[in-house]
DNA sequence: AGCTATCTATAAGT
DNA sequence: ACTTATAGATAGCT
C-alpha cells in the first residue's frame, strides 16, 4: 500500500473541500420518504405544489418528446382543480368518452408499433381553413356577420365561464380551450 | 501539504473501486436531451414507455401523500390509450365535467384578482361595469355591433397569438388571460 | 428487459 | 422564496 499520492484521482483541493462541505453543511438535503399521506398539513401543501408542476412538467416533456397526447385532471383535497391538456384537455377527454362509447377495436398490436407517429391518412378531408376567430371580419357582411355573431356567443360564454373558474381558483393552468374547433364560416 | 493519510475522508478502498468503475462502465449513464420530438423511432418508444410510467407514479404517489385525486388520460401517436385514476378514472372525468357544466355563482371576490394584473393600456378608458364580453350583444344596433367588432379584433387578435404560442410550447398550461381588461362599450 | 452513470426532482432547512 | 444534499428517474448500452 505505497502508492504515491498523486495517483489519487481526488485532489487534496477537492477533498478539502468536502470535508468544509460536510462541517456547514447550507442544507440537509433530499431525505427518503414514505410514500402515505403527509400529515403535517404545511408540509403537504409545499409537497403538493412542487409535485403537481413536477408531474406536469414531465407530462409537458412526454407531448413533446414523444408526440403524445394528455390530459390530466387534478383536485387537491379542498377541491380545487388543476389541469393539463395537450392539445387541449378538452379534446382528449371527448376522445376518449368517443372511444369508450363506440366499442373501437384495439387489435392487440403487442405493443410493437406504438409510439410510431401515424402517417396523414389519404382518404381523411380534413378542412384546412383554420380557426374561424382566425378569419377576418373585415370583410363580412351582414348575413355573415350574424353567423359570426351566434359562434361568438358561444364562444364567449366559455371565455366568460373559464375565466370566472380561474379567478375563483386562482389558478391559471386550466385549459381554456375548451371551444377550439374548426368550422367554417357558410359564405 | 503534510496531512496524514488517515484524515482522508475516502478510503483507499472507495478510491480503487472508483478507479476500477471509470475503467470498466458498464454503461455510459444518462446523457441530456433537448426536449423536442425525438426523431428516432425505436428510441422514442422506449421513451415513451418508461416516461409514461414515471409519471403514472409520480401521479400515484401524489395521490398518496396529498389526499389528491387524479385522472389522467395519455394517447399515444399511434392512437392507443393509457389511463390513470385515483379513486377512478370515470369519477374524475364526471367531477370534472359537472363542474364545468354547472354555472356558480361566485360571490367571494376577495381574491379575485390574484393571477390577473389589470392594466390600462395607452390611456384607454376603464369601467367598472364588468368585461366587455359580458355584455350581451344580442341587444346591440349595427353601430354598437361596429364598435364591438373592432374590441373584437383586438381581443382576437391576442388570442390568435397566445395560441400560437401555446402550440409552439406545445402545452396548455400557460395562463390565456394576458388579454383581459375592461373596456367601455360606447353607447 | 437489465444495467449504471448521470441528470433531474425534491425534502428539509433557512 | 431560496439553497443544497440526496433520492429518484432515465438515456444510452447490451
Amino acid at each position: 500500500m505505497e502508492k504515491p499520492f498523486r495517483s489519487l484521482p481526488i485532489s487534496w483541493n477537492e477533498v478539502e473541500q468536502q470535508q468544509q462541505a460536510k462541517r456547514k453543511p447550507k442544507g440537509t438535503g433530499r431525505k427518503k420518504i414514505e410514500i402515505k399521506k403527509i400529515e403535517k398539513n404545511s408540509s403537504r401543501k409545499v409537497a403538493f405544489s412542487k409535485r403537481r408542476k413536477g408531474m406536469f412538467k414531465k407530462a409537458e416533456e412526454l407531448c413533446w418528446l414523444c408526440d403524445a397526447e394528455i390530459g390530466i385532471i387534478v383536485f387537491s383535497p379542498k377541491g380545487r382543480v388543476y389541469c393539463f391538456g395537450h392539445p387541449s384537455l378538452n379534446y382528449v377527454i371527448d376522445k376518449f368518452l368517443t372511444e369508450n362509447d363506440e366499442f373501437k377495436d384495439y387489435s392487440d398490436d403487442s405493443d410493437s408499433n406504438d409510439c410510431v407517429t401515424e402517417e396523414e391518412e389519404d382518404g381523411e378531408e380534413v378542412e384546412e381553413e383554420g380557426f374561424w376567430w382566425e378569419e377576418s371580419i373585415e370583410d363580412l357582411n351582414m348575413d355573415e356577420l350574424e353567423i359570426y355573431k351566434t359562434y361568438l356567443e358561444k364562444f364567449r360564454c366559455n371565455v366568460v365561464t373559464k375565466m370566472e373558474e380561474m379567478v375563483m381558483r386562482r389558478t391559471c393552468e386550466r385549459d381554456f380551450f375548451g371551444v377550439r374547433g374548426r368550422i367554417l364560416l357558410i359564405k
